[in-house]
DNA sequence: GAGGCGGATGTTATATCATAACAATACTGC
DNA sequence: GCAGTATTGTTATGATATAACATCCGCCTC
């Protein structure tokens, strides 16, 4: 029977998933999502986003800079930080701290605290939106007097996929 | 009457707290741990434990290396970040990933996650071992089956000294 | 105390990540 | 079309981090 409750996908998907299906929903998503703010997803930014969802595994800008000049487009760190930060500003994709990158918001529009599970074996980056995260980091801080602005959650481990051979695994998404 | 149960202090101390007293603490909790696992503290990892030490705010390896040449001592970028991964991989001082820089452990030798609150006003990053983090971490990550080997934790905020004039905090610690 | 060994530090060069500043272009509303 | 603004192009540079090899220093052995 065919699939039509999609989102909110499990954390971690089989390597073989329609990823196609990931980058389309996710632009659509996005472009939705500028529609309705009256934001501009130009064709630059629409690529990069594209590129930053071209695996679940978090990218870094000169990676993403060095395949949009192979595409035979004119660019230059600026021309990629820019549009990052477009991407950020509205929420379609997270920064990864510890990794110096960035990774697609599964979910944007939605607000949630941002909280990532990260595989050191396949680098894939999944968002978890756990309440009880956000929660225990507001009581611990509440009972301080420490008012919470913003939350950099970075959970580095093994993804269920990566378990089993140790070290061998494919670095994709 | 005198304070004789030092330890486990307030986590956002009062800008005028005798904070001699938290570096010397520091080091000499950081001699005692490297005596007892037979670690070589030497002169210049000591001095650059004290520098980190200098402040609660955490700090960045260029502005470690500027003042130990300003100290008149001979040293490049691989002087201070060979010290730091020394003092990292014994757990005397702790990354911030969110601010590329490193802040001293107030508890070393004792087992933690380490998770910071990081206030934006005055800079100060307190360390909180709170088990409920660490508990709503390891509990949602088990549930889908993630392993958890790193728990990368920086929550930015307003400390409670910071909370009245918003804006006009001194960078100290 | 000469010689050897390993860890620590010195030194030079370079890799990697990010932004400042200004020019040129494209879109929007009038 | 025109003015005003947002976007992108371009050049240069700042900020963070590490590779590679030389030198030094403490320690052990003989």
């Amino acid at each position: 029977m065919p699939d039509t409750t999609t989102h909110a996908r499990a954390p971690f998907e089989a390597a073989d998933h329609d990823h196609d299906r990931c980058i389309t929903e996710a632009v659509a998503a996005a472009a939705e999502l500028c529609e309705r703010r009256g934001a501009r997803l130009t064709d630059l930014r629409r690529r990069i986003l594209e590129l930053v969802w071209r695996s679940h595994a978090p990218r870094g800008a000169y990676s993403i800079l060095e395949t949009l000049q192979q595409q035979g487009r004119s660019a230059a760190p600026p021309t990629v930080y820019r549009a990052l930060d477009f991407l950020l500003a509205h929420g379609l994709v997270h920064r990864i701290e510890s990794l110096n990158a960035v990774v697609g918001c599964p979910t944007p529009g939605k607000p949630h605290s941002g909280h990532f599970l990260i595989c050191t074996g396949c680098g894939v980056a999944a968002e978890v939106d756990d309440r009880r995260i956000g929660g225990a980091v507001e009581a611990s801080a509440g009972e301080v007097g420490f008012r919470v602005e913003r939350q950099t959650i970075e959970i580095a481990g093994r993804c269920p996929n990566c378990q089993d051979g140790e070290g061998a695994e494919s670095h994709a998404g």
